[in-house]
DNA sequence: ACAAATAACTTTAAGCTTGAAGTTTTTCGA
DNA sequence: TCGAAAAACTTCAAGCTTAAAGTTATTTGT
């Protein structure tokens, strides 16, 4: 493992850690170990915190995270959601959400309504007991994520989002870039 | 696949950004708007950054990200690694494990055997032929990863290397407080 | 008006992932 | 030594996720 003052950050994606080696170092051909240790890294932190959240959303609520964000799209729009909109938002497959609002809605936290002017569209909304619900696990889980994030300076916080932000406009420049439909 | 909305970040953990609307912000508890951001805005860069590895993975070799993980934990591995190590390295569970070894010993990516000295071990390596399609596969990867976080400027990638490695000791850090086993 | 195209889902097949429970081997302690 | 405990998986049930194919409903082009 290379010098790294953090422990070893191994996850999806870890590819990245052969350059690091001195075996492979040698050979690199154009060089990629910064991108890929950037790339390892931020997987890294994403996946501990992911997994911390949907531990404690299992034990603490008996919840998941995908059933989570799903209501947490709905929160907003007090007058409900189509299904396509949703799919977009939590950028899932259509189908994906088909899933989880048969669940959520058998256990009566969404109801679901056909649009009257539009057959085909699907009107999804929080019923009270899941609004009242997720506002427990809202307000829980703004609590961990500021435990977890807590640690970091304000400064750091602000420039780390900076820096997130320049980040996504080059993963979204790059994107773009090949002619993959918007 | 559903054509995702770049712009938004609604991803996993998205409960962040009621914060954001103009009627939520009045009640905030302890105000952890800041590290909601942080963490939404992390999420989707992680995310947008794995979607396209997978896609890439898939379209271009026909395979899938944690076939490549598990193969690139073997690739430093000449005399192969032990089934538990593997799990641990890449942070996920043992039956995970033993699920993808299945596919890709079946496939003849990997070689698995008993260890001579406690019949409880399993120790898998790459066969030859899964180490050059590995090698195809790491190559293309790191063009990959090269190309989305291109972007960013060397010492904006320098920054952004730092200030996550302080994110993960603050999540790390975090984790350990609340006195779960490692 | 009406057939073709488009939209908005839904269904399906396949793969990933986990926690929990089960199996086989080793190790440890009295 | 020998039985209990621990280790290293494996199996299982459930849930998430996707791409692709299928349905039904609405729009469009002529």
């Amino acid at each position: 493992m290379a010098e790294q003052n953090i422990d070893e950050p191994k996850a999806a994606g870890a590819a990245a850690e052969w350059i690091d080696g001195e075996t492979k170092v040698l050979e690199a051909p154009g060089d990629h170990g910064a991108e890929l240790r950037l790339w390892l890294r931020l997987l890294t932190c994403s996946t501990l915190v992911e997994t911390e959240v949907r531990r404690r959303l299992r034990e603490e609520f008996d919840s998941t995270l995908p059933r989570f964000d799903l209501m947490a799209q709905l929160e907003r729009a007090s007058d409900g959601m189509v299904l396509g909109e949703v799919s977009k938002r939590m950028m899932v497959s259509p189908g994906n959400i088909t899933v989880l609002v048969e669940r959520l809605a058998e256990s009566g936290h969404i109801s679901r309504t056909t649009s009257p002017t539009d057959r085909r569209v699907q009107i999804i909304a929080l019923t009270p007991f899941g609004r009242t619900e997720f506002e427990k696990m809202a307000a829980a889980h703004a609590g961990w994520i500021a435990d977890l994030f807590g640690g970091l300076s304000t400064k750091d916080g602000a420039v780390l989002l900076d820096e997130l932000a320049k980040l996504k406009r080059s993963i979204v420049g790059s994107l773009g870039k090949a002619g993959r439909p918007a």
